[in-house]
RNA sequence: GCGGGUGUAGCUCAAUGGUAGAGCAGAAGCCUUCCAAGCUUAUGACGGGGGUUCGAUUCCCCUCACCCGCUCCA
């Protein structure tokens, strides 16, 4: 059974240093949080397994990592600066705030038309970019990773010799001016993605878009999330992004309801076609903003020799809404009897911030302690990930520890080990509770075979 | 941004107009100790600011953060 509400996880978060506050000491700054020890290993296996999966094991993919601050022509010609930016009227008489342009002057709430002038609310972060701060010079903190690999299209085309169908992907961070920051890390002010733009002939958009729907179901799965937890939704027409043609969004089950994890939106040509310069000689099917500023075309030679803009499937993944959906998933409370009980974090072995725990049964006998540390210093090496030793003194209470964690394996040296011959030490799996005994110049191949498969 | 709620130790909670207790966790130590056993020792908190008061964690105001419902959500 799941987690079944967020105060749990919350409380998981910080006791066992996976996410913090941000600012905690001063009080938090809203809608910010920071990852800890065991959080920035969690989320950097979520982001590994998402690379692996989308660059490593396919051909046809590349990777990009572009900057965050970003020139204002690009998220004006993307069309982010009219639709991150709505200009809102309050009504002062019953205080609810609407967009300027959904009201004709009369408040829908209460028919009031006392109404605040429009101000301008900006969903995009404005900062100023060189020394002096007077207002003219000014960039944008990215809105979303997108922006930069359409931008890039042509270099990346142009250094790596790509053809129809290809993709480019890229994990970073991002930031929008949320109204409402809320539940913890589904909504937040800075934010991190994993984005996939994946170009093809026009006309194949829509097979594409089914192929890497089923795709990214299938990874979320191999994540750990149950299917029966998870609820495609398809964007009705009418509620469609103003760049996209059609659009899924993979939803699950958080503590808080069932909310997107990621979407995955036929963006046709729009961003190619936006970008782009001389956009009358290229057929585009999007209505696209005029370009006079963009110095290159953004097309692509097909294999009879046309110049074509690509259709784009994007797969666009919350890095810090999956963490939440895999913690959420893994979450569990096991009555063991007798008034035992455990909380145990089923994640899968990639995913877990920790690999190994080694664990002396007795902490004050010397020899025991002596081969802790050296197994540490060899598993250390082994390129599994983290390896811990647990110092607690309590064999019990080291498992515990670890299982709540999500830990898959601990190693225990007792008495046995330093003992008789062959040398061995036990491995306890954290969610039977059931131990193999194993020698330890056995150890190393089988963590490798274990983790590394 | 609106309405409602909450804020006491790392976590979960308690009490109080006279500066706060506990359980668990964490630290050091004892014990041949395999699923949160026990013992010893030391350590830890009223979100922040202002006001009323002889005195405020408690009452009032502001602020910050979180939660719920609206609103918003490429």
């Amino acid at each position: 059974m799941a987690a079944t509400s967020m105060d749990q996880l919350v409380s998981l978060c910080k006791r066992r240093g996976f996410i913090f506050q941000n600012a905690d000491i001063y009080g938090g700054l809203q809608g910010v949080y920071d990852y800890g020890p065991l959080g920035v290993e969690l989320k950097n296996n979520l982001k590994a397994a998402w690379w692996r999966a989308i660059v490593y094991e396919r051909d046809d993919v590349e990777g990009l990592d572009a900057a965050i601050l970003t020139n204002r022509a690009v998220l004006h010609y993307s069309g982010h600066e009219d639709t991150f930016s709505d200009p809102m009227v309050d009504c002062k008489k019953c205080k609810g705030r609407f967009r300027a342009d959904h009201i004709n002057g009369k408040c829908p709430n209460c028919g009031s038309t006392d109404l605040t002038e429009p101000r301008p609310f900006n969903l995009m972060f404005k900062t100023a970019i060189g020394p002096v701060d007077d207002g003219s010079v000014f960039g944008y903190l990215r809105p979303e990773t997108a922006q930069a690999i359409f931008t890039q299209f042509k270099n990346v085309v142009d250094s790596t010799s790509r053809k129809l169908p290809f993709g480019i992907a890229q994990i970073g961070k991002s930031f929008r001016n949320e109204i409402t920051p809320r539940n913890f890390i589904f909504r937040v002010r800075e934010f991190e993605q994993a984005e996939l733009e994946y170009f093809v002939m026009p006309g194949e958009d829509e097979a594409w878009h089914e192929k890497w729907k089923e795709a990214r179901i299938a990874w979320w799965e191999a994540q750990g999330l149950k299917r029966e937890n998870m609820n495609i939704y398809t964007t009705p027409k009418e509620d469609l992004a103003h760049y996209a043609k059609a659009c899924y969004d993979i939803e699950y089950q958080f503590p808080h309801g069932m909310e997107e994890l990621e979407g995955i939106a036929n963006r046709t040509d729009y961003d190619l076609g936006n970008h782009t310069k001389a956009q009358e000689e290229l057929n585009l099917t999007s209505h696209c903003h005029e370009n006079h500023e963009s110095t290159q075309k953004l097309c692509i030679l097909t294999d009879d020799n046309k110049w074509v803009v690509p259709f784009v499937i994007e797969p666009s993944m919350g890095v810090d809404r999956g963490v939440l959906a895999v913690m959420t998933e893994a979450y569990t409370e096991e009555d063991l009897g007798n008034g035992n009980s455990r909380i145990v974090l089923k994640l899968k072995k990639h995913l877990a911030p920790i690999k190994i725990a080694i664990i002396p049964l007795k902490k004050n006998n010397e020899q025991i302690m002596n081969k802790c540390h050296e197994l540490k210093g060899e598993l250390m090496k082994l390129g599994i990930g983290r390896v811990a030793l647990e110092n607690t003194g309590n064999i019990g209470k080291a498992y515990r520890r670890h299982d709540e964690i999500g830990t898959p394996l601990c190693l225990t040296v007792d008495f046995e080990t330093i003992e008789n011959q062959p040398e061995t030490v036990t491995l306890r799996d954290r969610d039977t509770m059931e131990q193999i005994r194993i020698e330890t110049s056995k150890l190393k191949e089988y963590l490798r075979n274990y983790f590394l498969e």
